[in-house]
DNA sequence: TATATTTGTAACCGATCAGTTACACAATTT
DNA sequence: AAATTGTGTAACTGATCGGTTACAAATATA
């Protein structure tokens, strides 16, 4: 069984989850009321999370609370930002292109470069 | 069936097209070769791929080439880069207390802070 | 024209996924 | 002590996934 944050987070219920509990640790039914789907379903959301690392569980008397643990998002933030090169590399060369473009046109007002 | 960015890289062996084809377009063979898995499974992956608008084909004679389009990955970049703010917000926290503590032991020399 | 090459796709397979219902169990409340 | 609350888990289901083999079709080469 493959449990990587990758997978952690190609759902959309898991991603929600997260969003829930980012700022404020909640007990699993407190999670779930927020759902559609049965608390059995977002048991297994909470297990698969924890075991790779996103969430914490604290126990407290018979209530479990989910706690954030985004560090692990590091892992996908290193790799798409890895990529941002390639698409802000074509923005900018499409700045630059509607730069020279409307400079010889030079009767329209230029464009507003975001950096440099 | 569900068809978002989020799940096209949620599989490694994607990622590792992604990671091919960042620099140069190359045609459907010459990806499947350096996979030990079939080409028809690679074709799948591809299709995936440029499906949720990751990759586009360009169609050659009977080849076709993949060029990545990697613009969509911003979408992952938003949505991760919107909780790094917990991560290194907790970092930071520690980083100061270590200095604190570090600084009320005051004899050990203190911790090079990286930013500020 | 016959043959190679590059590719898509259909049909199938076993594993995993995301959900369900039903039940068990421990902690809390009454 | 009895009832309620919060949760885990087993057993099941249908859908999807990631792979395969086999075949078809279009382009390029001999």
């Amino acid at each position: 069984m493959r449990r990587d944050v990758f997978q952690a987070i190609a759902d959309p219920t898991r991603r929600e989850i997260l969003s829930m509990i980012a700022n404020q640790s909640l007990n699993l039914n407190a999670v779930a009321e927020k759902f559609e789907i049965s608390r059995p379903a977002i048991s297994k959301h909470i297990k698969i999370l924890s075991e790779c690392g996103l969430i914490v569980i604290k126990q407290k008397g018979r209530e479990r609370y989910c706690e954030a643990k985004l560090q692990k998002l590091n892992e996908v933030s290193a790799w798409v930002e890895q990529y941002k090169v390639f698409w802000t590399k074509k923005l900018d060369a499409l700045e630059s292109f509607l730069a020279k473009e409307t400079a010889s046109a030079n009767k329209r007002k230029p464009i507003k470069t975001s950096k440099k």
